[in-house]
DNA sequence: TCGTTTCAGCAACCCTTGTCACAAGCGCTG
DNA sequence: CAGCGCTTGTGACAAGGGTTGCTGAAACGA
């Protein structure tokens, strides 16, 4: 076993130990397809059958709704040892994806084939906790995108916005377009360039282009 | 075994019928608590820790969340066949309900001890099976929460209520009023009004106190 | 029956957000 | 360097929806 193979094995085996038992873990080695993909890659859309279930090992996914005219509106950010529940409906009626997921950085991760995942729900005790628990995670994730949307106003939706997306790139400095943030809020690009200039004035952050520097968050 | 409490058992086997498996319907029957709840009734509140797992025979119930003022948001309704999947939450770390569940009609349910529920998981594939297919609904009709809230102005979210509800309440007519309505779709009294009165000029319903009547929907 | 409460209608106003139009600056490439 | 595209800033304006205050009518209770 070379160093590259064996060590997003290692990788696998530390970020979830203590969650899934030996003989699961040798599973997941074993079926589990291992891939790197670079920041920005469309991992599944709207429409596509849901073949299989990623494991997030590093890096961040961006998970989004589209309405029937394509425009986008950001649920929520997968961190890594997150997986994505949504995948396991391919078990279910469901085939197909009602989201669209893009990696927010570079991304390590596991893909597990479903039906693997699907045996392994009556097999690995461990596995179904998972699973449920994902599912628990990816719905209380959902009741926040409605609280913020329902509840606050865009000032507020931003800064919330800004916060995640800073923990989530571990990187103060945001590079990215107002015309982005907007996609991300589905608001105009206009109303975030005024925000953005208000939250600058109080000194919350300073704008370049291509980047917005948060002070604090 | 008398007939008030073998009909509901009936209703039981009638309505999971090929759902579950012949064990695990036994085990419903032994474990399960059956009530009968008025309309109005609150289930389960925010913050509550959630013992039980509901199994909906009939009638329905209303999900909502609320802001940190306590103002209330429909998310959906739950019908007949339907299980709250967020009850399961308690197999989790999360024991506290994060939601508001008032039943919208007189409704029959099957309460299951979330410790069964849990047992369950290992013992009946039909039981898992049906949990995650919950889970999958629940997340669906969020998406379509957050799709009505991101992508749809009010007086189209209206519509939608109130197609919604006659659904729900099997009846052209809506016993509320327009204060009711307003708060499930965290708006105000004076702006339903509005535009309810819009709908009936255009000929989509007729007004009267404490009712809505619906010519199509 | 009379007062009280609840509900609905209506008008005026205001705030938030979205839209349009345009200008200026950066950075790339021919 | 000239030209172009992409990004940002800004002002004026429109629209959607929330707020207030008041009115009258229906229901309800004593």
């Amino acid at each position: 076993m070379n160093a590259p193979s064996s060590s997003w094995k290692a990788d696998v085996a530390e970020r979830f130990d203590g969650i899934f038992d030996s003989a699961l873990m040798d599973d997941l080695l074993t079926c589990g397809e291992h891939m790197v993909v670079p920041a920005g890659t469309m991992l599944m859309d709207v429409g596509q059958p849901m073949t299989c279930i990623p494991l997030l090992l590093d890096g961040a996914i961006k998970i989004m709704r589209l309405d029937n005219e394509g425009e986008e509106m950001l649920l929520y950010f997968l961190e890594s040892g997150d997986s994505c529940a949504l995948s396991m409906g391919s078990y279910m009626g469901s085939m197909n994806s009602s989201i669209r997921a893009i990696t927010e950085k570079d991304t390590s991760l596991l893909m597990i084939n479903a039906d693997d995942g699907v045996r392994w729900m009556k097999e690995h005790e461990s596995w179904s906790s998972f699973v449920l628990r994902s599912y628990q995670m990816r719905l209380e994730e959902m009741l926040e995108a409605i609280d913020s949307l329902a509840f606050m106003d865009l000032p507020t939706r931003l800064q919330r916005y800004l916060s995640d997306k800073v923990k989530v790139q571990g990187d103060l400095t945001l590079h990215t377009t107002h015309q982005e943030i907007a996609n991300d809020l589905h608001t105009s690009r206009v109303v975030v360039s005024r925000l953005l200039k208000r939250l600058e004035h109080e000194g919350l952050l300073s704008l370049h282009r291509n980047a917005v520097e948060m002070k604090q968050f």
